[in-house]
DNA sequence: TTGTACGCGTTATCAC
DNA sequence: GTGATAACGCGTACAA
C-alpha cells in the first residue's frame, strides 16, 4: 500500500477473494453479486486503488498515448497547434507526450526511437529545418506505425499531411496589397528548404502576374535567420540601395513584417500611406502594434485538432490510411488591418 | 515481427537460445561469449528490435516520465517554462507528458489521477485560476508522490515551490517609474486569487511608500479578464472619470500594459512624455511595440529547468524533499525601454 | 457466483 | 556460458 499504490491483489487479500473477482467487480461485470461489488468498491476506495495503466498497456500493446514532435514550443503557432492536439487527445482519452527537436535532425530521429520504445500509439510530426531526408520516418511508416504530419510536411508517397493553404494565403495577401494600390511589392522570404516558404513565394508570384504586374526575382529577399533585427536591417539596406523604391512588403512571417515596419518608421515612411505591410501567421501581437499589422491567419489549433482526429481514427482503425485522402489543406484567412489599408 | 515489434523472445527463437541469454547479451553482461553477443546483436538489428519501455516500467515501477500540468500552452510564459522542462527532462532521460487544465479545477484533478494511473514518476504543476483548495495535491503528496510547483504555487506546508520574485519585480518597476518623475502611478492588477497578483501589488505599494509617495487603494484597478480590450476600456474610463490625472501605469502583465498604451494613444497622450507604462513578463512583442514597452522579465525557461532538476533529483533520491529548502525564488530583471524613460 | 491459469516483455535469481 | 523460473499488475478463457 506504499505510495497509495494498492493493486488488485491487495484488495483480493483484504477481502479473501481472488484477483479476478476484484477485477470483474470493479468493472461491473455481470455474474458478480451486488454484495461483493459493493464491498470491493468500498475497499478499493479506502485503499485508494488506482488501475495501473502501464500493466494495461503491456497487456493490450496499446498505451493510449500519442507523441508530438515539433521544432519548438515557444512559438505562437506551434503552441497553438499543441493546444489543439492536447484538447482532442484528452477528449478521446489519450495522453500527449511532447518532444522538441529544437530544429535538430538527430533529436528528431532519437525522439521517434524513444516513442516507439514507449509503445506510443502514433505520432504527430512537424519536422525540423535541418531535415532533408525522411528515411527515419518512412522506415517506421512502412512498418505500419501511424504518423500524421502537420504544417511542415514531407513529400513522401502515402504520408498523411495536414497543412494550411500557404499558396492561397500568400496569393490573397499579395492581391490585397495590389488592390490597395501598392505596386512595388517586396517579398521577404523564409527558409528555402521548407515547402511552406516556396509555396508562399509561389502565391506571391502568381498574384502579381495574375494582376498584370511583373514578377522580379530581385524583389524576393530571403530572411534565413528569422529575427526582427535581420529583416529590419535587410529592409533598411534595401531602401538605400534600390533604384526603384518599394512601396509594400509581404513577409513570410510576422516577425519579418515587424522588422520591415520598424525600418520604414526609422527613415520616416508612413504606414500605410507610403508603405503597406502584410505578415503571415497572425500572431497575437499583430493587433497590438501601431498601426495594427495585417496578416494571414493560420488556424493553428484547428490544424492540431484535425491532425489528432485523423491520427486517432487511424489508430482505432476507424479509417484506413491506405484508402483516405492523404492530405488535408486548411484555409487561411487574411486579416486586413491598418498596416495595409489605404482606402 | 509485425510492426517491427520484435521481442527478446523472437530473437531467442531465431537463435535457439533462451530469453535470458538474449537479455544479457544485449546489455553486454559478463559471462556471455563474444560470439553469442555478436550474433544476438546482429539478429536484433535485423529484426529491428526495440526494447519495450512499458515492460520495463512494469517491472521497475518507474516510467521515466514526468507530467506537466499547466493552465494553457498558448501563452508565452508557460510555453517558455515547458521548453525549459522538456530540455532538462530530455537530457536526463525522461519523457514529458503534457496536460492543460484550461484554468479548470476539474481538469486539474482528473489530470493528476491519470498521471498517477500512468505510473508517472513525478509532476510539475502550475495550478488553475479556479483552484482554491489543494486537497487533490496534498492527498497524493502525503502518499510520497513527488510534486514540484512553479509560478503559481500553493501555500501548503512542505510543498516545493519554484517561483520568481514577483514582489521585487514589482518593486523595481514601480521604483523605476518614480525615478523617471512619474507621480500618479496606477496599478492594473491581476486575478486576486493568485499569489503572484497580490505579491506584485505589494511590491507596487511598498515602492510607493518607500519613496515617500502615498498609496491610494483606488489607484489599484483589477483587470480580471486579462485582455487588451478590457484594460484599454478601463484605462479610457479612468481618464474620463478621475479627478487626479494618472501619469503612469504599472500593469500586472504585458497585455494589460498594451491596453493602457492604446487607451493613452487614443486620447492623444504621448508615451513616455505624458504617460509612462511598464508591464510584467517581458513577452516577445514588448520590443516590437512603438514605443518599445518596458517590462519585468521573468526567466521562464530557467524556471522550468530548475523545477525539473529538483523534481528529478527527488525522484532519483539525490535529494530529500524533507530536508531541503522548500522554495526557490528566481530573480526578475527590469527591462527599461522607451515606454517609461523620460530622461 | 467465484477461482485458476496464462500471457503481455523484461530481468533478477538460482541452477546447471 | 547458458537456461529455467518468477515477478511486475491486469484481464480473460476456462473450470468449478
Amino acid at each position: 500500500m506504499k505510495l497509495g499504490r494498492a493493486t488488485i491483489k491487495d484488495i483480493a487479500k483484504a477481502l479473501n477473494l481472488s484477483a479476478s473477482t476484484i477485477s470483474r467487480a470493479l468493472k461491473d461485470y455481470p455474474g458478480i453479486s451486488d454484495e461483493t461489488k459493493r464491498k470491493v468498491k468500498e475497499v478499493a476506495e479506502e485503499m485508494n486503488y488506482r488501475p495501473n495503466a502501464i500493466a494495461l498497456s503491456l497487456r493490450k500493446s496499446r498505451s493510449f498515448t500519442i507523441g508530438v514532435i515539433i521544432p519548438e514550443v515557444v512559438h505562437f503557432f506551434f503552441s497553438s497547434v499543441v493546444s489543439g492536439i492536447e484538447e482532442v487527445a484528452h477528449s478521446r482519452g489519450y495522453n500527449v507526450i511532447l518532444v522538441q527537436s529544437n530544429e535538430k535532425l538527430d533529436r528528431e530521429i532519437s525522439s521517434i526511437e524513444t516513442m516507439l520504445s514507449n509503445q506510443i500509439d502514433g505520432v504527430l510530426v512537424s519536422f525540423s529545418k535541418e531535415t532533408k531526408t525522411f528515411n527515419h520516418f518512412t522506415k517506421v511508416l512502412d512498418q505500419g506505425f501511424p504518423i500524421v504530419f502537420f504544417d511542415r510536411a514531407p513529400e513522401i508517397p502515402g504520408a498523411i499531411n495536414v497543412t494550411v493553404d500557404d499558396y492561397q494565403g500568400a496569393f490573397d495577401a499579395t492581391t490585397h496589397l495590389i488592390s490597395q494600390g501598392y505596386k512595388n511589392i517586396i517579398h521577404l522570404g523564409g527558409p528555402k528548404l521548407l515547402k511552406i516558404s516556396t509555396e508562399r513565394e509561389r502565391g506571391y508570384k502568381d498574384a502579381l502576374t495574375h494582376n498584370g504586374l511583373d514578377f522580379k526575382s530581385e524583389y524576393v529577399i530571403p530572411c534565413p535567420i528569422g529575427t526582427v533585427e535581420e529583416s529590419q536591417q535587410i529592409v533598411a539596406e534595401l531602401f538605400s540601395n534600390m533604384t526603384v523604391r518599394p512601396d509594400a512588403f509581404f513577409a513570410c512571417n510576422d516577425v519579418g513584417a515587424v522588422g520591415a515596419m520598424m525600418a520604414c518608421r526609422e527613415i520616416g515612411l508612413k504606414i500605410p500611406v507610403d508603405v503597406g505591410v502584410v505578415g503571415f501567421s497572425d500572431w497575437q501581437f499583430c493587433s497590438m502594434l501601431e498601426p495594427k499589422l495585417s496578416s494571414v491567419a493560420q488556424p493553428g489549433a484547428l490544424m492540431g485538432a484535425k491532425a489528432t482526429e485523423i491520427l486517432i481514427d487511424i489508430i482505432e482503425k476507424k479509417i484506413d490510411p491506405e484508402s483516405m485522402e492523404n492530405s488535408l489543406i486548411l484555409k487561411t484567412k487574411l486579416m486586413a488591418r491598418d498596416s495595409s489599408k489605404r482606402f
